[in-house]
DNA sequence: AAACAGCGTTGCATATTACGAAACACGAAG
DNA sequence: CTTCGTGTTTCGTAATATGCAACGCTGTTT
């Protein structure tokens, strides 16, 4: 179907991609030579795209943005999501019981796409972030969702999206990613052991709808040094509590 | 220039603006019948849309909807703004001192964009949401920032924006506003006393730039029966610190 | 079970649009 | 003051987007 796309659409997007990218904006000329089109036709795809607000020309540099109407539509998105309005108390109880980093995600074209994050009471930083993506072959979340997808699907994301090494601990051979996501399977949940950020472990749950379909996952993350065995056992419980209840108000029956 | 613009690039547009509107999403056929164009053309722009990913298919019921590479942009369109980096920390700090809800806020088309909304520890439900618009004369923080504009885009935001009433309290006359700006200019902080929504007053104070220019603007909200004389001159202290301060961060020199 | 209706999708000829080139205006640099 | 490069505008033409017809599929009706 890609040799059926509108082509100034495509290249609309393209340059609204390009200008996700550089925080201080192209020039038109600029963008012209990155995608190989004449200034005045990027000038005009510009000018379309101010119209409707999703670009604007920053008046200090006369270089062209994002603009702010993508932020009302990616919130509306976010907040039309019935799955995230459902769970976010959950998510503040399960913070609250555990004090640490919660995420709610849902899986989109082989990643994680993060859709609330609740900081905890800690003082952990990690790279996670709403509206951001993140792999799925080596964050709790991503193998907590893989290993209740069909064997075909798993795989295509594989020959996707490969299996990049993030951390010395990260699994990067097929066969045994493929044990761990049957374990992850039996066990009801995925853990990762400092295998998508050093220092980090988090421990995530699958999340199915009223279909019985892997919809989305929530984790806990904490700095290793405190994920104990102890405290690891106390999180699963909760944890597995929150997914349970979380999946049952979007209709799932066990 | 609008008779300048590229007509499907326009017309895609339209259609992310269209499905911006409907949870459930839309079909091919009824775009069509929204827009006026066959519903072949409609398929093939949705289907650029789709390479792009800020559109999917919904597998079950076949609409189409927002996808989730909208949220990618935008909140990378969040991240790299400056003025909301700098004044987390200090939002922060006016939330713990106050408890009440805190906001900040730019202005963009005549209307202000919430950038940020800290939520307090009190149970206010307010209708304010990151990402999304409210108008400016009948806020805090529209005021704060109108305060300082020259009056020429005053009236012109006018002109574009009117003055719709939301309460019974909302100033819908242009003279009314001019005085109230006068007095907001002078004293350095707005009020919103239940104009635009009731039973919530809101305190708010404009933001500078290093270049002088009102950017921004952050807020208190709290319900009106907790908004006390005595209450308010101690958040109004505390606002008027943490929006020079954030002014300073920004570069702005008294 | 068969027929029907409507939707999403595809291929093709044509009408419409988007494109590149040239020119202009403007601002910054030398 | 001159030169250079960028953003912007206009116009003729090449390229693309469009609508139409048809197809495949699914759900509904008979």
């Amino acid at each position: 179907m890609e040799n059926n796309l509108v082509k100034s659409v495509d290249r609309a997007l393209t340059i609204i991609e390009l200008l996700g990218q550089k925080k201080e904006g192209y020039g038109v000329t600029e963008l012209a030579q990155k995608i190989g089109l004449h200034k005045s036709s990027v000038f005009r795809i510009l000018s379309t795209m101010m119209h409707h607000q999703v670009v604007e020309q920053d008046p200090g540099t006369g270089k062209y943005k994002l603009g702010y109407r993508v932020l009302d539509l990616a919130f509306t998105l976010l907040d039309s999501m019935d799955l995230r309005k459902e769970a976010l108390p959950y998510l503040t109880e399960l913070e609250q019981e555990t004090n640490e980093v919660v995420h709610l995600v849902v899986i989109d074209q082989g990643q994680v796409v993060y859709i609330e994050k609740l900081e905890g009471t800690q003082t952990l930083r990690m790279h996670s972030r709403v509206g951001h993506r993140a792999p799925v072959h080596c964050t709790a979340v991503g193998k907590a969702i893989m290993a209740h997808l069909p064997v075909r699907e798993i795989n295509r994301i594989i020959d996707e999206q490969g299996l990049p090494r993030h951390t010395e601990s990260t699994i990067t051979d097929r066969e045994q990613l493929m044990a761990e996501l049957d374990q992850v399977k039996q066990q009801g949940f995925a853990l990762d052991l400092e295998e998508n950020e050093p220092g980090i472990t988090c421990i995530g749950a699958p999340i199915f709808d009223h279909q019985g379909r892997v919809v989305a996952a929530v984790s806990v993350s904490g700095a290793s040094m405190r994920m104990t065995e102890d405290n690891m056992d106390k999180i699963r419980e909760k944890l597995l509590d929150i997914a349970g209840k979380i999946s049952s108000r979007l209709g799932y029956k066990r």
